[in-house]
DNA sequence: ATGTAGACTTACGTCGACG
DNA sequence: ACGTCGACGTAAGTCTACA
C-alpha cells in the first residue's frame, strides 16, 4: 500500500540525486526551507501542492510527476542513458 | 500559465460531474468537508497531498492524475464514448 | 445542490540552533 | 550536507448556519 507520500518522497530524493543538487541548492531554487525539505523526504509531513508545484519546477518536471509512481525511475534510467552516451562520444538522444 | 490549483480544480469538478456526484456524494466517500470540496473548486484554497489521495481514490483514477492537465478531457471523452457505444448496442470498450 | 461567512482546530511551513 | 528539536506564524481543514 504505497501513500502518496511516499511517492512524493522517493520521487523527490532521487530527482533530486539526479539533479545533483543539496537539500540546500534545492531550498535556495524552490523558496522552500531546507529543513521542511528533509521532512517531506522522510515523509514526515505531506506537503501541499502549492510547494509541490515549486519542487517540480525547481526539479525540472512536471507537477503530476511528482505523484507518479514510476517517474523516480524513468529520470533515473534517462539520466543513465544519457551518462554512457557522453562517455562513448555519442550524440545525446533529443528525447 | 495555469497553475496546478486552476488544474486539480477544474479535474475536481469535470470528474465528480462524469461521475454523477453532487459535492455532498464526494464528500461522503472520501471524508471530506463539503464546503472545502466546494472551496477546492472554486480555487480559493490549495489542499495537500493527502486530501487530493482520498479525493482522487473517490473518483477512481490514480493521485497523480489530478495533477495532470488532460485528465478532465480524456475522461469526459472515455465517458462520451461509452455512453454513445451503450445506446448504439455495441460492447463497451476493454479500456 | 452549491457558495460563502465566521469561529475554531490542526497540520503545514519558517526560522535558528545543535550534532 | 543532512536530521532533528523547539518556538512560532499561517494556511489548510472542520463545522454550523444562511442564502
Amino acid at each position: 500500500m504505497t501513500t502518496i507520500r511516499k511517492i512524493v518522497s522517493h520521487n523527490l530524493r532521487i530527482l533530486r540525486g539526479v539533479r545533483g543538487m543539496s537539500q540546500e541548492d534545492l531550498s535556495a531554487i524552490a523558496g522552500i526551507d531546507r529543513t521542511f525539505i528533509s521532512d517531506i523526504e522522510n515523509a514526515k509531513y505531506g506537503t501541499s501542492i502549492d510547494r509541490l508545484e515549486s519542487l517540480a519546477g525547481a526539479l525540472g518536471v512536471a507537477t503530476w510527476e511528482m505523484c507518479h509512481p514510476q517517474t523516480a525511475d524513468r529520470i533515473r534510467k534517462q539520466a543513465d542513458a544519457d551518462a554512457s552516451a557522453a562517455t562513448s562520444g555519442k550524440p545525446a538522444p533529443p528525447h
